[in-house]
DNA sequence: GCCAACGTTGGC
DNA sequence: GCCAACGTTGGC
């Protein structure tokens, strides 16, 4: 099983909204190294679900349930998509700034490279922050 | 195939 | 709303 943190600008799509939605497509990825991670997906991973710009924290848990297929609202054929349905809601959501002050998750591609809107999460990660999350 | 210009993302 | 970072595009 793999884990990953997947991003969503709260207005445009948030947690609540797939709460009431209980399964989305994760489409609208314009971005190659993100296309590949989809990609990389398995049915039953896991993935943080996390809000960029208002928020930046992490307030969900979601399952894939579709691998990737073709993205429709790509026009040029190249990018793709997942399915994705809420697990459960994170007790304390899990802010930037706190991920930022942990020295065990100074190494997340979510601070590496912050502009990836898919990104791997290794399992002392997720162990890590499932745990500041509880 | 390089690199400048441009566009987008996302934190502040 | 600004700006840094960075990915993508297109001219050469």
């Amino acid at each position: 099983m793999n884990y990953w943190l997947m991003k969503s600008e709260p207005f445009k799509y948030s947690w609540e909204q797939l709460l009431k939605d209980k399964k989305t497509s994760w489409d609208g990825v314009r971005n190659f190294q993100a296309a590949n991670n989809l990609r990389a997906m398995e049915k039953g991973d896991r993935a943080f679900f996390y809000h960029s710009n208002e928020g930046k924290e992490i307030v969900g848990i979601v399952e894939i349930v579709k691998t990737a297929y073709l993205d429709p609202s790509d026009e040029t054929g190249k990018f793709v998509m997942v399915d994705v349905k809420p697990v459960e809601a994170v007790k304390n959501s899990v802010t930037l700034a706190q991920i930022k002050s942990q020295k065990s998750l100074q190494n997340m591609a979510l601070l590496k490279q912050s502009r990836l809107s898919v990104s791997p999460v290794t399992k002392a990660e997720w162990a890590y922050i499932c745990k500041l999350a509880a």
